[in-house]
DNA sequence: CCACTATATTGGTATATACCAAGAGAAATC
DNA sequence: GATTTCTCTTGGTATATACCAATATAGTGG
């Protein structure tokens, strides 16, 4: 009942100090980009709390977007965000290209597809129509940034798997079979991500993360392209310039 | 060593087993949205599992955006997530009147500042100049949705506080003011929320949100308002129409 | 009928402990 | 020099327990 001494004297829960520590080590810069955090029970040990609250503090920066963890190796310091503007390309990668964003992109696995009823939905087309199917990994400077698949519609892409797919697609259907993109429709939503994205995106599962659909449209508005990038949430940032319609 | 019996016979961890179940729940509608889910102690007993455990797989839904918590009053099934077109309208609100979304809409604070560095240079006028500034609150059926501050410029709209802003201000704008809203530059990305946030969204700290940030533009393409909102973000998908430019 | 008051329930925080499995790096082996 | 093996560190999972604070509900009194 009495105030008797003596730390404590913080308000907040106990992982807040641990949480506001970190953030000012990473605000200001003490940690840079990738740089490994405290372990949870060096973090334990500093603070004088138990290893599972300073894990409390350490999910919470995740969450923040301020650090990320990959399976066991520890916990790091998040890249800054980069920006992407949705509404003056389609393409991310040649976007990429154009900064110095030392972009990479690795093939994880292509196949084709009959196209399920969402996708036929999406494209405009008649369920079954073959399709190439592809999921690639892009990367910046080395880390993970976001998973892409993409489906496209095969009898306008002849022997598509002949070309590497480890660059622009968007190029390669421009300039390699006359398929320029004129126009996208998007849509944006956070979601978790499950066990297969996690790896591949070094992150832990359930995590949230941004996803990025988006159909590619000929210069006639007719779609020849379906895909779907899944975006670690702290890296990615739209946006888009809007005007009003239908006034 | 010996394979003995007995259940254990799933794959993973124990946790992965109740969100299994409360997601088949969920998704098959044997919970309806904003249906209370089992209290971590009642799912701990049902699942032969500790509280902590149990805890540690209703986490996991409110991250993958099927359930979310508000203190202490239990765990609830998320509701359904709502699409909003940015690249056709800039006010939600005139959006929502549309359906029959069951907006309303609640002030929380409102006051006026002197422009900081960072918001002149969104609204591209001089530091320290005079702007209304405030908060509301976006319910859909009741339910918060997301968190909107805006900052318009004062001497654009003399005597604002003198109308109600419990109402679409972009509407306001037009038909009080002669300022339609023409266009907007607009920016989404993933974020935790602060304490204060959490509390008005009805959401543990932490948790991850989406940010639409926006910069309302006159016929000119002169800045005149800008806002940002604070999406739930199990809720919010944005989808847009973007044209390919530069070719 | 309304205001107050106990009481039970629920999630939030915190600790101490244990074991496991994936990585990383050093040491031993080929 | 390259491969394999061992060891250490790290996060991931799990339990049992404890107390707290906000909430909801039932009961009580004016």
């Amino acid at each position: 009942m009495n105030e008797d001494s003596n730390n404590q004297r913080a308000k907040g829960p106990a992982f807040q100090k641990v949480i506001e520590f970190l953030r000012a080590q990473i605000q200001f810069g003490k940690l840079q980009e990738h740089a490994a955090l405290p372990s949870e029970r060096a973090l334990g040990e500093q603070f004088n709390i138990s290893r599972m609250t300073a894990r409390r503090a350490l999910l919470a920066l995740e969450m923040e977007g301020l650090a990320y963890s990959s399976d066991r190796r520890g916990r790091f310091v998040s890249p800054q965000r980069l920006t992407y503007d949705i509404s003056k390309t389609v393409s991310f990668s040649e976007h990429a290209e154009e900064g110095a964003l030392g972009l990479s992109i690795k093939l994880v696995s292509q196949g084709m597809i009959e196209a399920t009823p969402q996708i036929a939905a999406k494209l405009s087309i008649e369920e079954g129509r073959e399709l190439y199917t592809y999921t690639r990994l892009f990367s910046l400077k080395g880390h993970p940034a976001f998973i892409e698949e993409e489906f496209a519609i095969a009898d306008l892409f002849p022997d598509m798997f002949s070309h590497s797919l480890e660059q622009s697609t968007t190029r390669l259907m421009e300039q390699e079979y006359n398929m320029p993109a004129h126009s996208g429709d998007i849509s944006i939503r956070m979601r978790a991500l499950n066990e297969a994205e996690s790896k591949l995106l070094n992150l832990p599962t359930y995590h949230a993360g941004i996803e990025l659909e988006q159909v590619i449209l000929d210069h006639r508005g007719q779609p020849f392209c379906f895909g779907r990038q899944l975006w670690r949430g702290e890296l990615a940032e739209f946006t888009a310039h809007a005007v009003v319609r239908n006034r």
